[in-house]
DNA sequence: AAGGGATTCAACCGCAGAATT
DNA sequence: TAATTCTGCGGTTGAATCCCT
């Protein structure tokens, strides 16, 4: 078992990204892929380790990324999938187009587990409170009776840690519970739950969406998902609309229910892209599929001039990232998108197109404006608050 | 306005497992 | 087959920010 080397080399930067150094990276890896990791801080002239930078580019500077705060629709949705698959954090963000894990973990910690609680929900077993603790007291009250020799009463099927590699039998049972419960109860289930309305179990796959939907979001026996994120090219790319074929578009969220203007691009994970030079092993990997274009499915890259921004969004400043600029250029006009297409056919031409001088000496300026775009809507946070005020009355 | 506690979130740490040598 | 390298994941930390008094 190796460690990475990286740590143990000196003169590493730690702490904080500044905007050179996400400039650097960014051109880098928009430019050639990441390839191996390791070696991706020596390439792009950073004094950071391979592992700072991948978790730069995944939680921040990926231009899929989705940022702002969570829907209702978005947490109920960690909840379900929180329910089913514990903390695996990467797996409910692999259902969730344009978050990340550590985002996703940061809300469950700070904010969704608080608002279970305050429901009377276990934010571990999904079950009532008032259950839980008394199964705790009387398994503290058994465990302090060495004299008792009976059998020892079932857990309280727990969601297993994510390390387990044990069954995952009962939180499949749990979710189906619950699942049943919803649909004996008009929709929401006995906790308050909405319940996920792809979802049906199927002796053959396990938890998943009915037969005539997208069979992506199936879950295995095994509860590992099935087929989410994994393979994204032109040949798995269906030409109709989700069935019963192996439909590599996310069926996550339904059409309608996107966010206006939310566009996303699947990152595919396979290794068998032959074309991605240099790209090992699994991680980002910039697709050359025209198909993805021409079907609209995202607008990778769609970068707008400043003077578009300018056009797009009002106000003063604040802080933004890479992401929101890039997501918030998706109105971009369509000269833009074909520079944004020739970086995804890996036809980078420096300086003549997208530039990261350019993307970066606008970024700052940009950033304080989408923030200001933010706050001008009723602030996200807000609604949350107002939201879980009236939960309390 | 100041200060102190609470909250948020970006980043680090350490481990596990896959891939490679 | 064992050792090493690398990637990915989840838990944790701590700085920045928010909010209340």
């Amino acid at each position: 078992m190796g460690r990475h080397s990286c740590c143990y080399k000196q003169k590493l930067r730690k702490g904080l990204w500044s905007p050179e150094e996400d400039e650097k990276l960014f051109n880098h890896i928009t430019k050639y892929g990441h390839g191996c990791w390791s070696s991706v801080p020596k390439q792009a002239g950073l004094q950071r380790c391979g592992k700072s930078c991948r978790l730069r580019w995944i939680n921040y500077l990926r231009p899929d990324l989705k940022r702002g705060t969570f829907s209702e629709q978005e947490e109920n949705l960690i909840i379900e999938l929180h329910a089913v698959l514990g903390n695996r954090w990467s797996q409910i963000a692999a259902q969730l187009p344009g978050r990340t894990d550590n985002e996703i973990k940061n809300l469950w910690n700070s904010s969704i587990k608080k608002k279970l609680r305050q429901r009377g929900i276990d934010p571990v077993t999904h079950k009532p409170l008032s259950e839980t603790e008394a199964r705790e007291s009387k398994l503290l009250a058994d465990s302090s009776d060495t004299a008792s020799v009976s059998e020892p009463t079932p857990p309280l099927m727990p969601i297993e840690s994510p390390r387990s590699k044990n069954s995952v039998t009962p939180t499949k049972e749990l979710f189906l519970d619950r699942y049943t419960a919803a649909a004996n109860n008009g929709g929401a289930d006995s906790l308050g739950y909405l319940p996920l309305p792809q979802l049906t179990y199927s002796p053959e796959y396990g938890l998943g969406p009915p037969t005539n939907q997208n069979p992506s979001l199936w879950f295995s026996q095994n509860s590992r998902l099935v087929g989410m994120n994994q393979e994204l090219n032109s040949t798995a790319l269906p030409s109709t609309g989700p069935s019963t074929s192996t439909s590599k578009l996310p069926a996550h969220l339904p059409s309608d229910g996107s966010p206006a203007g939310f566009h996303y691009w699947e990152a595919g994970k396979s290794s068998n892209n032959s074309t991605s030079s240099g790209n090992s092993g699994s991680g980002i990997e910039l697709q050359s599929d025209t198909s993805l274009f021409d079907g609209g499915i995202f607008q990778w890259m769609d970068l707008c001039s400043y003077k578009e921004a300018q056009f797009h969004l009002q106000g003063e400043p604040e802080d933004l990232k890479w992401s929101e600029f890039l997501n918030s250029s998706i109105q971009a006009p369509a000269t833009v998108q074909n520079q944004s297409q020739a970086i995804m056919y890996g036809e980078i031409k420096e300086e003549s197109q997208f530039t990261v001088d350019d993307g970066l000496s606008t970024w700052h300026n940009y950033q304080r404006r989408q923030h200001q775009l933010q706050d001008s809507d009723v602030h996200g946070k807000d609604i949350h608050k107002l939201t879980a005020a009236f939960e309390q009355v």
